[in-house]
DNA sequence: ATTAGTGCAAACTATTTGCAATAAG
DNA sequence: CTTATTGCAAATAGTTTGCACTAAT
């Protein structure tokens, strides 16, 4: 279910929405992007590039994404939104000291179609710890 | 490791923390409820039998028993935090019709001790879909 | 030409904080 | 008595909204 930037763009159109610069820079930079974004910090980046942006249209952006399937809101902190392009399943791994979160390729779960007569549609899989990067660093 | 009232009124007294009746009420609400309530809710179900509460103690409240490990925040929503006397480890189910969130008893997944090179410390499984209640009302 | 989309500022919601008053030990 | 805890109000952070202006089709 990995879709490229022109499938991601096939799926505004079909549904009617404008292929506007500030849709193309923020699905472009949630590809680029491996870091799963907050609002602001692609607001941040993108403003560099595109003075006029404002961040009311990064939300309303990330919002259609998000309606639309094309991007996916991660809640690993409770203050503030994460943001990724990958939309197909996969577990995320956030460091509780960095606070970077990483997608895990390894699937470690297989959700039940229905568990205790609850119809299960989708489902999330958080793990936390320390990164490799801050074991390094001793920084635990 | 669940805990009763008793075990976790201990771990506040030893840790030097007083025992005030904002404190019991809160724990026992928590201990009581199986709705995993918002601050709010515990909040306006605690101010009508203890009319001098203020919201900020309830919020400093859950932070407490948070950080001593006597509750737990649980992030479905990412605009407010939800929270449970329940600190072993299992699996929640929230539906997304009405929005209640559920224990689930059966243990499906183990998480790994590391995952490419992260070390894990804990994790979440959140699952989403349509409740029992919610799929008899047709309400889907 | 139309009307969806944008930018700005103001509004809103959940939570935190500073500080004087209160109560647990 | 002493100092942690409380209650209030103000502050903050993230996000949403209303509306006139702009731009994609």
């Amino acid at each position: 279910m990995k879709k490229t930037l022109k499938e991601k763009l096939e799926v505004l159109k079909q549904k009617g929405h404008f292929l506007t610069s500030s849709r193309l820079m923020v699905l472009d930079y949630l590809l680029e992007s491996k870091s799963h974004p907050t609002a602001d910090e692609i607001y941040s980046a993108l403003k560099k590039k595109l003075p006029s942006l404002s961040k009311a249209t990064v939300y309303n952006t990330l919002k259609l994404f998000t309606e639309l399937g094309v991007a996916r809101e991660i809640k690993v902190e409770r203050e503030k939104s994460r943001f990724e392009a990958r939309t197909d399943p996969h577990v995320h791994f956030t460091c509780v000291k960095c606070k970077a979160v990483f997608d895990i390729e390894k699937q470690i779960v297989k959700f039940p179609k229905s568990v205790e007569n609850h119809k299960v549609m989708f489902g999330d899989v958080f793990l936390y710890g320390i990164c490799e990067s801050c074991q390094r660093k001793g920084n635990s």
